[in-house]
DNA sequence: GGTAAGTCTTGCCATATGACAGGAAATACC
DNA sequence: GGTATTTCCTGTCATATGGCAAGACTTACC
């Protein structure tokens, strides 16, 4: 049990060195496989990943049926679709690994323990759902305000995990363009 | 103090109507004008507004120092900046009143003790931070899916009164586009 | 080792959107 | 009421990206 890595993690002022064990052994460690699915649309997801290597990718399709990527989860990330988890619904993403690796997740049930009965818990998850949205937000205005050449330039700095193990196709529609666009950005870059 | 338009704001199972009178308590009756400011980049959000009537829009500046709307709160919605308020950071977002209005805002603090004391408030909060999330995500993907003009149309659908009352080039950065294109796209859909 | 399947690149042409600038129309201001 | 300011529209041309299809290249598999 790899202390550090949920210590980086799990990052709070109000979270103590004992609050941190309790949190540490509601996880389970998960292996995961290249092309496995961890959740698929219309389930509900009912736990969360930290994930300690390997990539996982989450996807939607769009009205031609494509799969879009919306998001690439790296070791050191969180990894799960909020609104099913949060909020008890149907899932409408597909979480899938493209590679193997090791993750540790925690139940619905343990979170929900944790968040009322663990105050610092509870800010840091608080904290930690703002912070997503933030994200969030930002990617938004990066999709428009930012051209795909730079787009791509970016995620090679902050990422390039992701550069290095995904499909071009997958970082693609993840960019918001065809696969098509973004071999002529990489020839382009070179 | 109409109950009605709380009710229908902080709705969950989880909180009663005693409740709920106690959450009403913790607002404060807010008068807005037209091109008023009410959070400034580098400034920290101290509170939310549950938007009664009027517009609010947010919106951050692109690299050139162009303004970028990234969202429009109408009545009924929570305007914030997420970040800034629950990570007590300084904002990165402006937001400003497009039309004259009345809200209801409610402090930092006030938030916190009800977010605490109270089960049902602590339930609704995480479950509208993750309903934002999902917003958020969705408008990401839509901002790549769907042409602009699909996404125009889609705004006069769900949100008329905005069409209605933003300046056209505030609704332009909205969808990703300039306001020569969507001048053009409004063209066309006649 | 050979076939099949998937991945990436490239050429051609179409299209959506942007940049810029001029003008019309609406609105604000003294 | 008249000037200034802002808002919106439109024309021309440039550019980024898409759609499609062919081919090269890589990887998987029996």
């Amino acid at each position: 049990m790899n202390t550090k890595f949920f210590q980086n993690i799990y990052k709070h002022p109000l979270i103590t060195p004992s609050d941190l064990n309790v949190i540490i052994k509601c996880h389970q460690k998960v292996h995961f496989k290249k092309a496995e699915f961890i959740l698929k649309i219309g389930d509900q997801a009912n736990d969360y990943y930290l994930i300690e290597n390997g990539i996982l990718r989450s996807f939607v399709y769009d009205y031609n049926g494509n799969e879009i990527t919306t998001n690439f989860h790296c070791p050191n990330d969180i990894s799960t679709e909020y609104a099913s988890l949060f909020q008890r619904q149907a899932s409408n993403e597909n979480i899938m690994a493209i590679t193997d690796g090791l993750a540790w997740k925690i139940t619905y049930d343990l979170f929900q323990k944790l968040f009322h009965q663990n105050n610092g818990f509870r800010e840091w998850g608080r904290s930690w759902l703002s912070q997503q949205l933030f994200i969030s937000t930002q990617r938004a205005i990066e999709m428009h305000t930012k051209s795909a050449k730079d787009r791509y330039i970016q995620l090679i700095q902050n990422n390039p995990q992701i550069v290095q193990n995904a499909p071009i196709k997958h970082i693609a529609t993840y960019l918001g363009i065809t696969d098509t666009s973004l071999s002529r950005i990489r020839k382009e870059i070179l």
